[in-house]
DNA sequence: TATAATTAACTATCCAGTTAATCAATGACT
DNA sequence: AGTCATTGATTAACTGGATAGTTAATTATA
């Protein structure tokens, strides 16, 4: 429709598989493997149903296909995070922001890989070794070898080094899996711009003072890291209390 | 069944009741509500399906009651170890494992919350409130006071209270979480005995070594919160990694 | 006998996946 | 170049099974 001049087809095929899987992305991510509808799926596509079957092999294949979409758009800026010309210590403040941050911009993966955590618990997870091996495992080492350097050089305490991991992911996280909870409890929207950003600031220092074995070097860390990098904007729109978006049944 | 001699009407009737709670907690909790399957809930409590909608009016009423019924449970104990006779510092370790051993005792509990709470963000959380009433606000309250009274004495370094709270229940929730993920990660099993004792006391000796002041104080703070809160035993099975349970249609 | 508890059987609907037919490029062969 | 069969892309309409919720009859108790 947009270019029909000399469009092969082939052209064509590769940009309605490019929708399907935009369109799956989005469903998957708000309303989970589970939840996602497959017709909702085909009509945000503008595709007729069929075309999901005739493309990836079901809803499983989507799903699948999904995930290692989200999931290459990320691994990039986390390992920038960690370029080895910062010292150990910085290293792991910048990752700290940078999670922090693509939580923020890339609501999606973080939505999916969540729902994918709490899935395999109970059972069938294809998805989440896909996470593991594209995302986690690499970040996971470069986190641990900056740990390891920066206990050694002094830089930083002798703490757990999955430590130092559950603390920088797990309160970023939980700030965000925490908000819907949190909006009950605090006369702000934990999703407002401001709060975002104190938190953001809050979160920094507070590892600075922890893992610094000379507390005013890690304030140090913590402020230049901030200057360095600035917040960027929320990457879709603030998550939607909007009820069930018109389907019956949510059972 | 088991006193049937002066059985009541009444009484029975209580009882078949709470035969349907508890069921419904198992299902619910290991399915979350849209997975959960009221012909499975009617079984495993040995039940007519109908009576599902006897007593509760749904299986929206039936999953309210089921989360009014396991957050009953939780509170006591969450605020026992806030008993202000310790210390503010010692009140928030105290805290902070009393939440770690909360989550590997009531797995249904935490998996019911951290369901919902996904579950808010995409629309339609009635549950939520029910949580935050009950267990979340007295907590956080109680929790704000003792960071407010540790900076106050000098015992606490100034942290946001905030950050408290998301480093205390982040680190913990995320532990748990990320489980599954961790388990491709590592070369042993999150939730062996030996691994969640490790954990549990890295995680209190971080708090006290980045929350306290005097990071020494700190330290001795949590060995002696240590040796008197011993790890419990897990409450329920380890989390089944046991596929789809036979249910044909899981998407 | 009236009322509460319980059941078997049914209904309605939702929804993943299928089928068979149509449409449109492509390129092979005049 | 023009034609047309082949193959890939796309569709409308359907199927089957799963499952939340209902109903009307039955049992037991007070």
């Amino acid at each position: 429709m947009t270019s029909q001049a000399p469009t092969r087809k082939h052209d064509r095929a590769d940009q309605t598989r490019k929708k399907i899987l935009r369109a799956a992305v989005r469903e998957f991510s708000t309303h989970g493997l589970s939840g996602a509808r497959t017709d909702a799926i085909a009509k945000s596509a503008k595709v007729n149903k069929a075309l999901l079957y005739y493309y990836f092999k079901g809803k499983q294949g989507l799903y699948a296909a999904a995930v290692e979409e989200v999931s290459a758009e990320v691994v990039q800026n986390a390992l920038a995070a960690l370029d080895p010309s910062f010292s150990a210590g910085e290293r792991l403040l910048r990752s700290a922001l940078n999670h922090f941050d693509r939580i923020l911009t890339q609501r999606e993966f973080q939505s999916l890989m969540q729902q994918e955590m709490v899935r395999l618990r109970q059972g069938s997870g294809e998805a989440l070794p896909v996470f593991f091996r594209t995302v986690f495992r690499p970040l996971l080492e470069k986190l641990q070898q900056a740990v390891a350097e920066g206990i050694g050089s002094g830089e930083l305490c002798e703490v757990d080094p999955l430590q130092v991991m559950y603390s920088i992911f797990g309160a970023n996280v939980f700030y965000f899996l925490s908000a819907p909870m949190m909006q009950l409890a605090l006369p702000f929207n934990p999703f407002d711009n401001e709060a975002l950003s104190l938190r953001r600031k809050a979160m920094v220092e507070f590892l600075g003072t922890a893992l610094f074995t000379d507390r005013a070097n890690g304030a140090v860390h913590a402020h230049r890291v901030l200057a360095h990098m600035p917040m960027p904007k929320p990457g879709i729109a603030p998550p939607s209390i909007t009820g069930l978006r018109g389907r019956r049944n949510a059972l």
